[in-house]
DNA sequence: CGTCCCCTTGAATGAAGTCAATACGCGTGG
DNA sequence: CCACGCGTATTGACTTCATTCAAGGGGACG
């Protein structure tokens, strides 16, 4: 891990916001500014945080995939979220004593680091903000039932469409993603991971939806060949995403 | 569902949040008194919330038991969490427009309404409550990773085993169970839904637990014959649950 | 050029689901 | 008080979805 202080990014974590409300471009240069302040690299497969570990600051994705997991006693491995360019872990780990997952770099990763104090204080002067990120936990915590519900009820081939679904608006939210593809800078075995299957089972029902001309990979990128019989096939309903503000799946990337 | 003003309930939440920090005189009375201001009775079976409703205020189970479910479009339905006595339902509903799920009774519940503004005054003036309401809602959050990991990961029997041990231990924590049993009042098929297994093998399931003399159900209570064999075949390991005060597991009930 | 991942595919196995029939309780009403 | 009916639990037989095992192929990198 290395630390930094360089790099002009993107700023995603503004980009998703504000398609749940508008922020001030005060607003934005002050939660830019947080963010960055400080800086850590991780390469790929690092840990950035580790079970049993006492938080001391909130970490925003910068750049990269990142995810939460969990072990197993027998080494089996659970993907419980996926961190995407813009997601940000925990407003309020500070009330924990420890963590009680881990969260690893699926790719090579840049985290933003805030800590208490300047969280607190941004927290305080800045409502606007700090509803903005109350409505990013809660969406987060949406996100999670909906795994729930995709793990007890959905086989393989929904599961992964729904997958497939959720990853393209948060990636387009994020400013990530183009009109019908987006980066899957992951390997099967890790998506898998997620979508508590066999990597065999992954791999299988990949070439499934690709012989449905549903999707297919490209050089680490996901093509949907067709976003409306991809939704279809997932039965995917974007309400869980809580995209509120008018329109705002469709406003231009920014 | 009827109004109420009614009832002398033990204080689950109350006797919930000791377990994570001690509470004055004062911090419980005033967090009774606003739980129980306004309550509502509810049957088995009805529904408290619905999806797509706009949420107006906090609710508090002072008794019985509900849960969190989701339905997919051909009727599969997910219970994504079950809610117990004392248990809170999001500190934070107000920032999202709509629910993404509903709450339904699971069996004859009283709900404590907390409104906006006096949940909002209690914690300006109440900080010690606030932080124990947060250590709350962090720990509803893992718990919600922890189904992720079973449904993932887990087969039927050590899923069931996990949940039992879980639910043991919230409910010893609210101060609703026995020393090696405490009240199961929901329906196998509620439980498979909880579980994401097919009714049948929930049966099944449970013959294999009590034919290896692990636990046995007698009149809707769950008795566990060996509450070590039972946390050794579910791997339980119950740091996600954060009982973080010192001794706080061995604590006489209150 | 060899090694290490990762992806891909087939064949055999296994866990959990479905279908269907029967049994058990419990509450209601005759 | 008993009979009926309905929801729940139980069990067997069969099916299906997903896993495991195993082997081969391809690309990146030292």
């Amino acid at each position: 891990m290395i630390q930094s202080t360089s790099g002009y990014l993107a700023d995603h974590l503004i980009s998703r916001l504000q398609h749940f409300t508008r922020l001030s471009p005060e607003d934005r240069a002050i939660l830019g500014a947080v963010t960055r302040e400080r800086t850590r690299r991780f390469a790929a497969r690092e840990d950035i945080v580790r079970e049993g570990d006492r938080p001391q600051s909130i970490n925003v994705v910068l750049d990269g995939w990142a995810c939460r997991y969990k072990h197993l006693d027998d080494g089996r491995r659970q993907i419980v979220a996926f961190l995407l360019p813009g997601d940000l872990c925990d407003l309020n780990v500070f009330v924990l004593r420890q963590m009680d997952h881990s969260i690893g770099a699926l790719t090579p990763v840049v985290m933003g680091q805030v800590t208490r104090e300047a969280f607190e204080r941004m927290a305080e002067e800045h409502s606007r903000i700090l509803h903005a990120l109350w409505w990013d936990a809660l969406v987060a915590a949406s996100i999670q039932r909906e795994w729930t519900v995709s793990l007890g009820q959905r086989n393989a081939f929904e599961r992964m469409a729904h997958l497939f679904c959720e990853l393209f608006v948060r990636l387009r939210m994020a400013g990530v993603a183009g009109q019908e593809s987006f980066p899957l800078p992951i390997t099967q075995l890790e998506l898998s991971e997620a979508l508590g299957l066999s990597s065999v089972h992954v791999n299988r029902t990949l070439r499934e939806m690709r012989s449905e001309d549903l999707v297919s990979i490209q050089n680490r990128e996901l093509v949907i060949h067709d976003v409306r019989r991809l939704m279809d096939a997932a039965s995917f309903n974007p309400d869980y995403l809580h995209v509120e503000r008018e329109g705002a799946l469709l406003d231009a990337e920014e």
